[in-house]
DNA sequence: GCCAACGTTGGC
DNA sequence: GCCAACGTTGGC
């Protein structure tokens, strides 16, 4: 059974039409910094798995598009680079700290607002709602799963 | 730009 | 191991 997920990207840095137009419509989610999220990708993800991309600090932060986990975890390659802002001068190439998977495009749908989402009582228990969430990567239930691409649809 | 929430760091 | 200080996230 394939698990679900909501993952966060800001669009100045990768957006759906990033996304889209990506070599096989796959891009690596470079730049997690942050344990729990990272956890999630190195431990729970499997090729499969469904993933809510969602926009995040933008005008309009909301669901804009349907993706997959298409590779097991690797390292992050930006933490390496010392001229990229991801760059961890304690990670190791022996021990790499940040791992992430790569998604591919399955479905570019309409902007599913944060806004709209909070007006939806079917999905008032989703992670990304609870009020100061800040985690970049979150399960998502299949029953909210299904609820969402209903709306997507709407 | 503000600020609440919360994760990380580092002194002790 | 505690916890204050600090940094980051991200909606508004």
């Amino acid at each position: 059974m394939p698990q679900y997920w909501l993952m966060k990207s800001e669009p100045d840095e990768a957006s759906i039409d990033d996304l889209a137009h990506a070599p096989g419509q796959r891009l690596p989610w470079t730049g997690v910094r942050n344990y729990q999220a990272r956890n999630f990708m190195r431990d729970r993800m499997k090729v499969g798995d469904g993933v809510l991309f969602y926009h995040s600090s933008c005008a309009e932060p909301g669901v804009v598009g349907i993706a997959e986990v298409c590779s097991a975890a690797y390292p992050d390659a930006t933490q390496f680079d010392r001229k990229s802002k991801y760059f961890d001068s304690k990670s190791t190439r022996d021990a790499p700290r940040w791992m992430h998977v790569d998604v591919q495009l399955k479905e570019k749908t309409r902007l599913l607002s944060l806004r709209e989402m909070r007006e939806r009582p079917e999905l008032a228990d989703m992670i990304v709602l609870r009020p100061g969430n800040r985690l970049s990567i979150t399960p998502v239930e299949p029953d909210q799963w299904r609820a969402v691409l209903a709306l997507l649809r709407t």
